[in-house]
DNA sequence: CTGTTAGCGCTTTCAT
DNA sequence: ATGAAAGCGCTAACAG
């Protein structure tokens, strides 16, 4: 008992600080409470509430269930700041997307957090709204938490997000996206080949005069690879390469967007006789034009979206589109994860890895 | 120095440690390191860069500069683990909602975060699948972390769920519903009669024989809500009250769940010429159903929604719905934290609050 | 398997 | 305005 100014009472009975303490302390039973009461060590509390099935060392188990059953009534919640702090481990996993409201990566965060329920690992999570300098903003501040592992969306980003990344040394995985220069890790598909694919699989069935509406590049990585997917095809198919409608500024690209852009597409190239979206979003919003406009849709026009979310299939016709494992997306990235902080906390480093996530053309009524 | 076996090196060279240590350091550079490199304490340190507009004492603004280019060159990041630990404020909020895959819990998570962008407060962010065990799990995972406030969607939660929030003495804020008994504040509006409202103007429109299709009451305690609202105004005005269904089990109720129940609400009682549902995403599906059927949507039948989806209005026709103000909820949900916040910082408490977010019936093609 | 000791990086407290 | 000392609650490291 070193401690100077020790108020004397026992650390069992949680007396007012005394008068001349020099730091305040939170009031919340601790660790060293649970363990006067049961007569041990604080350490031994700690071993009986880390003990993972991985980890040999703990107490036996007949205290463990003691000083469990302990804790519980003296309502001990550990605090994993305190934990945290001493042993380096935050026990935050950093993720950042692009944006809330999009259910494509709602599952991918569905299946990341399954997949990294049993590790005691949370997630840390923050949304960019397509923006690079919130992205930064955001990871800055993230960093501050040091988080064991950082997982971005894309691989498009700010110089000084590579450099902060680096100089924090922490696993990163890249998702959704296929990338020539990862920062690490990197678990997706590539968005230009499956939209490719797409075109393909309309030229196949008949359509000739193929247009592409998306966003601005700058702001939508993602449907900038679509795009240049889309020209490639239509260039290596010998159809028309013009037909690109861009709505904007502003990602994402809604359903509105799809109405605006049907119309203009219409109106510019009249014989146009397949619309490839950017997502589904505007698809849909595009076939709810037609059916205003009394346009058929497939006949006067197939039109295609990209991401199979719910209101494609739940539409009359169904949206043709590009299915994505998005939860799979997540789920990758959590089991590369746990890999990855692994080979840290064993002072080792996870070679880095690419995985595929592989897409699938969904045909539908609406081509 | 005191301490033992120390290496002897200054602590502005990171060497590594030495052989006799007892605790690795984290590498990172440090505050200490910093403050080194200045030739001053690192509590000056500590003052320059934890220096708000509110607190006045600091450092002085010239060396407040140096202080932060320094920082900035040695690529210093502040840790927050250890400021959160040392301060005893985590600097989290906790927020726990039932789905990310909803735009309007997206919404209002949105609003809370702007809300929230210039406190350094970071949420702790978590989603409950409309599962009350989850929520608990995911509560005592959170509480380890030590929040400053919790922020819960809805009024229905496990006994447990009380009394842990109780027990951490933590600011409470339930959003989305007004509760007869709430846990402290609450930022929502009546579920109950915004729907109530929608069916009088439906009935003012003419409609007479309306149902109500909605998911368990149980795993939706909104739905629940507005079912009940549903329910007072059909008897209020006289009109027949047994047409309800129920879909389900899993909630979120679906756009396929609308369109399975407007074929069985029109099985059951051919004459009904409205149907409510219990939010836009059902509403959408059973409009769809319709058009399949050749169902003409609003003569044959009229239909409304809940929560004005970006569905709703860009579908065709568009949905009647009830508009809610989701980000402002998120918004006053924020401004409620800081200051619920701010009075736990200063050794006060915050009384109880209730904010009404207003809601606005909107009548569109579909009825 | 259990205990002892030291200390993580910061902020509080008090002194100057 | 700045500094020195102490300590937050936990776990690493070592000893037994």
């Amino acid at each position: 008992m070193s401690r100077k100014f020790d108020s004397g009472a026992s650390t069992e009975a949680k007396a007012p600080a005394g008068p001349r303490t020099k730091k305040q302390p939170t009031g919340a039973v601790t660790m060293a409470d649970v363990a006067a009461r049961l007569g041990i060590s604080k350490m031994t509390v700690s071993r009986a509430l880390t003990r993972t099935s991985a980890r040999s060392r703990g107490a036996s188990e007949e205290l463990r269930q003691r000083i469990l059953s302990t804790s519980r009534e003296m309502g001990y919640v550990i605090d994993r700041t305190a934990s945290a702090f001493s042993s380096k481990r935050s026990g935050f996993v950093a993720l950042l997307i692009p944006s809330l409201n999009n259910s494509n990566f709602a599952d991918t965060v569905h299946g990341l957090t399954l997949a990294l329920e049993d590790t005691g690992l949370q997630v840390l999570f923050g949304y960019t709204d397509y923006d690079l300098p919130t992205e930064e903003r955001l990871l800055r501040a993230m960093l501050t938490r040091r988080p064991e592992a950082v997982v971005l969306t894309g691989g498009s980003h700010l110089p000084s997000v590579r450099k902060m990344l680096k100089a924090a040394a922490v696993p990163v995985v890249e998702m959704w996206d296929m990338l020539q220069d990862p920062i690490e890790h990197t678990v997706g598909f590539s968005n230009a080949e499956a939209t490719a694919e797409l075109v393909r699989q309309l030229h196949a069935k008949g359509y000739r005069r193929m247009a592409f509406m998306g966003g601005t590049p700058e702001r939508d990585p993602r449907g900038a690879e679509r795009r240049q997917g889309f020209e490639a095809a239509v260039k290596e198919l010998g159809l028309p390469q013009d037909r690109i409608v861009v709505v904007g500024p502003t990602p994402p690209v809604s359903m509105a967007h799809g109405a605006q852009a049907v119309v203009q597409v219409m109106q510019r190239w009249p014989d146009t006789d397949a619309l490839v979206c950017v997502s589904d979003h505007p698809a849909f919003g595009a076939l709810m034009e037609c059916q205003r406009r009394g346009w058929a849709v497939p006949q006067r026009l197939a039109i295609a979206g990209f991401g199979s979310f719910e209101v494609s299939t739940a539409c009359h016709p169904r949206l043709t589109t590009v299915v994505i494992d998005c939860a799979g997306i997540g789920r990758a990235t959590g089991e590369l994860l746990k890999r990855a902080i692994t080979a840290v906390r064993n002072g080792k480093r996870l070679e880095a890895e690419t995985v595929m996530i592989p897409f699938e053309i969904a045909q539908r009524e609406s081509s």
